[in-house]
DNA sequence: AGGCAAAACTATAACGATATAGTTTTTGCG
DNA sequence: CGCAAAAACTATATCGTTATAGTTTTGCCT
């Protein structure tokens, strides 16, 4: 049945082919400096006439390199959102490279710190790549202790020389507290996230400073936040709305939540750009096909994915660099230069 | 700054403290039949005490297995829907086995073929887990005549004795036509996915077969497919409904193409659930919080994910057994029981 | 006690790569 | 031409694991 796999080159190959000494065949490969220019041409020229992959178990045995990037990924007990896009555009930006990328889950209920040890401890990967990030992160203290190469999605409070990607939370703060003042939204609230994420503080800091420079101020949505399951949401956002109805704005971290908040609005009979106006982030490329539509803010997972992927590994192969860092601001969609969402068509 | 990373322990550390010969602590802790209890408990009693872990490459270099499961994924211009689930609970199911899993994506416009063969070729995984079948499907030949482990996420026509796992989309056609026809729609579209993907023929096959039945017939919109961008679906489906004004049903095969699809209603005056119904897979949970709410039936992706990781791992280890298939019938939201979705609550 | 098989262990080699030290060949120069 | 230095190559060891063949020890039976 299973016909047998032909083997696959390896030095020893090339160096009966070339009459070459294995040691050789590597150092030409390698561009050695005291192998001679013929040589290494000639060496190139069959590695690549007989399909030559350098062996990756050898590699990793003798270098102690592995060539694998770990994404270490926290995910929910729904996982939505932009996870996809994420994982597909680092595999994308990895496709061309040396590195592969192997996926690490955790689950909210574990320590974080886990998978992260497991890897440094094993020495699985080259580098990792950390998503929810918290204000004050054992994990990146961990990895910096020991030298170890990574990269955070978020950033800490102290992001010192480490490289990240970010999305401005600050700015979609600002961005959201100022679009729902504009139009009209005197009493706003914030569907947060999990309060210890940075991202949660750095969205509640920009919507505060801009609702306390016009005399408002930021309610925070206790008891429920945005990593909840829709249910819990569409309840959560609904009681809160019952107890406290002169409530007419809401900001959510994501798309997902935006949607279950707006079923949540409805279900205490308030409608979405009458009685109440939802502010939310549009990672998943269709929430302005969303009904009823919602003022909202586009974040490029994918530009994030592809930068973590280089930074990576910039971080394992030229750590001496300053550390890739970017920070994206937020874009309004509908209206690049200001703040509003005027949207194709209004609901109805 | 870094401090340097403490030795991992190897088959040579045990060695040392037991003063067994290196290949006797192996045996031992592969429970050979040759070595006495005494000393195995003894080794396995060292090993635990020292946080023992073989090391990944020597393991592989010596006996050719990676340890590695590799998901190959057809990626969309734009990936959203349920990708991210996917990697997720294939991920999760492998946690706490000895497999990692890595992901390596290919561009629409590729040789699907491709990574199939550079994983095969390189052996850089000991199965593959495939995506987007389609009904004759050359990746399949491939791995099947070489005797490489692989599972489908999906079905070939001629789905002969290998491990899949497949959500049946020809109940889900039928169930779509009969819930339309039931709401008394008699003119009914399908926006299909790629029809050389085996589940748009079987989506076709289904709703076809309900169809023609009530003495109606199927049409096909053609032109787009729901991989397509949002913006294409939506004005794709709302030229089609210009041209055929009498359609009155909509079958999306996607959470986010029926969202898509939805606006391109809307954008020809039509009102869903009065002059047109759509009825969608509702793919990522929160497809019941969309407004105007369709009718849809639900598809666990976790559940697919983890049955494909248990597969995958029983055709690597066990590739005598008869391969793990499971065909997971749709759905309804909201009504187990019958084919009619009431929702919670209607739009308006 | 002697013999002999079974049990329990050890020695060696190998997987595919590279680092280090050593050897041969070439080159340069007086 | 001879000799030292540079250039170009080779030999050997090693990373951590396991397969194979070989050796020692134990236990049993007569």
């Amino acid at each position: 049945m299973a016909a047998k796999l032909p083997k696959q080159p390896t030095l020893r190959t090339i160096s009966e082919l070339s009459g070459l000494a294995i040691p050789t065949v590597s150092r030409a490969l390698n561009n050695a400096p005291d192998i001679g220019a013929k040589t290494k041409s000639r060496v190139h020229q069959i590695a690549r006439d007989i399909g030559y992959v350098p062996n990756r178990a050898g590699l990793r045995l003798r270098t102690g390199k592995t060539n694998v990037i770990s994404l270490v990924l926290g995910t929910d007990n729904e996982v939505t959102d932009h996870t996809g896009q994420l994982v597909s555009s680092i595999a994308r930006a990895l496709r061309d490279t040396r590195y592969h990328m192997i996926v690490t889950p955790y689950f909210p209920q574990e320590d974080p710190l886990r998978p992260v040890r497991y890897i440094v401890e094993t020495r699985s990967a080259d580098a990792v790549i950390l998503n929810r990030i918290e204000t004050v992160d054992a994990r990146i203290d961990y990895l910096t202790e020991r030298g170890f190469p990574f990269v955070t999605y978020g950033r800490t409070d102290a992001c010192a020389g480490q490289p990240f990607f970010d999305f401005d939370n600050m700015s979609f703060g600002r961005i959201a507290a100022q679009t729902l003042i504009r139009a009209g939204r005197r009493r706003i609230a914030l569907l947060a996230p999990p309060l210890q994420q940075s991202y949660a503080q750095h969205m509640l800091t920009g919507a505060q400073a801009v609702l306390n420079g016009a005399g408002l101020s930021l309610d925070v949505i206790a008891g429920i936040n945005s990593d909840d399951a829709g249910h819990v949401l569409r309840d959560g956002v609904a009681g809160y709305l019952g107890r406290m109805p002169q409530t007419d704005g809401l900001i959510c971290p994501s798309t997902t939540a935006a949607i279950a908040a707006v079923v949540g609005c409805e279900r205490q009979g308030r409608v979405i750009g009458e009685t109440v106006d939802v502010f939310a982030k549009e990672a998943i490329p269709f929430l302005e096909y969303f009904r009823p539509q919602l003022k909202s803010v586009i974040e490029d997972v994918a530009e994030a994915g592809t930068f973590l992927a280089r930074a990576a590994i910039q971080a394992i192969e030229q750590p001496d660099l300053p550390p890739l860092q970017r920070l994206v601001e937020a874009k309004p969609i509908g209206d690049p230069t200001g703040y509003t969402n005027t949207g194709q068509q209004s609901h109805r």
